[in-house]
RNA sequence: UCCUCAGUAGCUCAAUGGCAGAGCAUGCGGCUGUUAACCGCAGGGUUGUUGGUUCGAGUCCAACCUGAGGAGCCA
């Protein structure tokens, strides 16, 4: 019995007997002439079979076998520049073969389908070839994160996940039974964050976060994946460096071990090529200026209308659009004013209507992908920060403990995973770089 | 929550207020290099729901349901 191979590992194999268990992907046919591209989970290979060489019932077999069918077949690897498959330029061609489970009428054709009806297959979608595609650049990232961060002295400490009350407001929390109290799904681990800093120095957290927003856009899941380290004795430049080599690390990981998954995407990589640090840097106050220059350049009386903006006010999908589009990679926008902004970020020295924050913009119209800060080291500022959003200073009574006790400037991050592999992929859609999204209108399946 | 659009065969979509259609998929037959193959034949319908206008509604009107795209908010 020839050894079992993995499809990606293919090439090792030119020339060689080997088996593949899998499943059918697509086949056509031409008389005695068959054509099956399997899949393996590693990769996607055509299988030729000829029927002289098969007999007519093992022919037959896999004939009828269907899109979908398990099989086990054995062969050998011919190296041919006209097989397509992932990675393409190999075949096999059939010795013997064995159909575990023949399938009709699989759902999901190789033709259009609509996105409702594909997401409500969406266990099935996933066998596609894009969607697989996108699923394993994701696990590269995933992976990445970890390693850079595990690689530069960061602890990994979990954070909780049910939470009480109020860590910014509750309009945007899922609310769940606690025994016989209300709670809610965290939708950030910061603040227990900055709690762990003053025990492990650097540390991150790296898990689901839940909002409940009904937000209805291509950059909006209730339920994504979020990694966020926070650093002792680090000011807002410090974050800005670390943020920019931590990117260009994961970017650079991944186009070097996912190559093969992009092109299938039809990623241009050239454009991720450029992702090294150093980013650009402009401040809040800049971006406004450049906001208004091109909205005077702008000829369009509807389009002048959607780049309007006054300083003071966030940056809408248009304005961030905009500004990255005068980047070849990703740009840092820092210096936000306070009042758009969550409570914690520490006052811009002389200017308290400016905070210690800073985004990063992903290029090609892709936006935030990235949100930080300085946070507030001073407890009287923190308390009357509290105080002045109208929170309740007894729930954060132990946020505040943090600052009496050997206080520091510290700084922190969030990266969205989702949004930094719609990014990565270069696709439309973030409801595609999760395996089962969860949507304001999609629970299931 | 607001704005716009859509809902017809398993899927993607046609159908001037007048017989419910095509392509793909499926089944059968043909073909030795297919790349979403091609050729022939066949089966496949409560037109999102409810009500209304009309001799007659997939088509017009109203409400509702579901979804998509955009806005706001955010990672």
């Amino acid at each position: 019995m020839a050894s079992v191979i993995s499809i990606q590992d293919i090439a090792q194999y030119e020339g060689q007997e080997v088996t593949i268990k899998g499943w059918i992907y697509q086949s056509t046919r031409k008389g005695r002439l068959m054509f099956l591209r399997v899949r393996d989970g590693s990769g996607i290979c055509q299988c030729v079979a000829f029927k002289p060489n098969l007999g007519e019932e093992l022919f037959d077999a896999l004939r009828y076998a269907g899109q979908e069918a398990s099989l086990i077949i054995h062969g050998t690897v011919k190296q041919n520049d006209r097989a397509p498959g992932i990675p393409g330029g190999y075949e096999i061609d059939i010795q013997s073969a064995e159909v575990l489970q023949s399938v009709s009428d699989y759902p999901i054709t190789p033709k259009e389908h609509g996105i409702e009806f594909l997401m409500d297959n969406r266990h099935l979608h996933l066998r596609s070839r894009k969607q697989w595609a996108v699923l394993r650049v994701r696990a590269t990232v995933k992976r990445a994160i970890i390693d850079w961060l595990d690689g530069n002295g960061f602890v990994n400490i979990d954070t909780p996940i049910i939470t009480p009350s109020a860590a910014e407001g509750t309009s945007t929390l899922f609310e769940v039974g606690y025994y016989d109290e209300t709670a809610y799904l965290a939708q950030t681990g910061q603040l227990y964050n900055e709690a762990n800093i003053f025990a492990f120095g650097k540390v991150y957290c790296f898990g689901p976060t839940f909002r409940a927003e009904k937000s209805k856009t291509r950059r909006h899941l209730s339920e994504f994946w979020m990694v966020e380290p926070e650093i002792a004795f680090c000011d807002l430049d410090q974050l800005m460096e670390i943020e920019e080599q931590f990117v260009s690390y994961i970017v650079q990981t991944t186009l070097k071990e996912r190559r093969a998954e992009l092109e299938a995407l039809e990623r241009d990589v050239s454009a991720l090529e450029k992702v090294q640090a150093p980013f650009p840097r402009i401040s809040y106050d800049e971006a406004i200026e450049r906001l208004h220059a091109l909205q005077s350049a702008e000829t369009d009386p509807e389009r002048k209308e959607m780049l309007q903006i006054e300083w003071g006010d966030d940056f809408g999908a248009p304005h961030e659009t905009e500004l990255t589009q005068q980047f070849d990679r990703p740009v840092f926008i820092y210096g936000y004013p306070t009042q758009v902004k969550a409570f914690y970020m520490e006052p811009w020295p002389g200017r308290p209507e400016v905070c210690k924050s800073v985004d990063l913009l992903a290029p090609e119209g892709y936006g935030e992908i990235i949100g930080g800060s300085e946070r507030m080291s001073d407890p009287d500022l923190l308390v009357a920060a509290i105080e002045k959003h109208e929170l309740p200073l007894s729930a954060y009574a132990w946020y505040i403990d943090l600052r009496k006790y050997g206080s520091a400037p510290h700084s922190g991050f969030g990266l969205g995973l989702e949004r930094m592999v719609t990014w990565l992929c270069g696709i439309p859609h973030i409801r595609q770089t999760i395996a089962f999204p969860r949507t304001l209108t999609r629970l299931t399946p």
